[in-house]
DNA sequence: AAGGTCAGCAACCGCGGGTAC
DNA sequence: AGTACCCGCGGTTGCTGACCT
């Protein structure tokens, strides 16, 4: 059994809108306010379907809408929200004021998209381009530490300070983990085993981080966690720098989406 | 000036979730 | 429980203007 059609599509427009019925709407829903989409047109006197009503007045009358150019803020947060979100264009609209979803998926795909490629991230994965490539061949032949050395300088650097044993284990979190899987869940952030062990070795045990602060909910002055980043206001004379939060805090920001795991953006050419 | 190509964006389409009956 | 309907979402299409030859 098919669904019926919303509107008799023989007697309604299509394509461009007018000025008219422009105003038509506008002025229809200044006095009746939004909603009953079906029976819209035929109250505001309109020979277009309920959708088409409803896209042009959420897309493109709607007052509080933010026209013009993208900021670098908005782009940059667009591309954060992107890595974690995936095509959630609803959801990531949710955090753009005065953006539609339609807006941000056109400007995602004419823009963004591009400038990812450019800068050799796959904005698919938000990983380079080349590590993934390099990931799956050494997934086919994983037994193979020539293909190892693919991943770049920094893996060789690990390959030779630490046992092979060891870095076999590496490579394959280091595999998994470029496997990006889109489906949004909410759970404290993924950490493989060799992270916690160099933690335990760099601190002499595995760091305490209350909940709050593995979902970026910390907050200094109450909590009594180990995250560095929830004290560091409460000294003024603190003298961690940037890397030394990103290399000891196991929380993630997701709320402030200050994640170290996504990478910086910005220093990439926009078009 | 005319025709071709391309990028950007508005609009359409099909599908799925939620809900009333 | 099944059906029909409304609404919203994401992918895709097609129009339009800018640019190039």
């Amino acid at each position: 059994m098919g669904r019926s059609p919303c509107c008799e599509k023989d007697h309604t427009n299509k394509g461009a809108w007018t000025k008219e019925e422009d105003q038509k709407l506008i002025s229809y829903i200044k006095s009746h306010g939004e909603g009953c989409w079906r029976s819209l047109p035929a109250s505001a006197g309109l020979l277009r379907c309920g959708k088409s009503c409803r896209l042009r007045w959420i897309n493109y009358l709607r007052p509080d809408l933010k026209r013009g150019n993208f900021t670098l803020e908005e782009d940059d947060l667009i591309i954060k929200l992107h890595s974690l979100l995936g095509n959630k264009w609803s959801l990531i609209a949710t955090r753009l004021p005065g953006r539609t979803d339609n807006e941000i998926k056109n400007y995602w795909n004419t823009h963004v998209k591009r400038k990812l490629l450019r800068g050799g991230i796959d904005p698919a994965t938000h990983r380079p381009i080349k590590a993934r490539r390099a990931a799956s061949e050494a997934r086919e032949t994983e037994d193979s530490l020539v293909k190892v050395l693919s991943f770049g300088p920094q893996l060789e650097k690990e390959e030779s300070s630490r046992e092979e044993g060891r870095f076999k284990k590496s490579l394959t979190c280091k595999t998994k983990s470029l496997d990006l899987n889109l489906e949004l869940r909410i759970s404290p952030p993924w950490q493989d085993q060799q992270q916690r062990d160099e933690r335990k070795l760099l601190f002499g045990r595995e760091k305490y981080l209350c909940s709050a602060c593995r979902f970026g909910l910390g907050n200094g002055k109450e909590c009594s966690c180990e995250n560095v980043r929830c004290h560091i206001d409460d000294s003024s004379s603190s003298s961690y720098s940037s890397s030394d939060i990103s290399s000891s805090v196991v929380g993630f920001d997701f709320l402030g989406l200050n994640t170290s795991s996504v990478l910086d953006y910005t220093s990439f050419e926009m078009n």
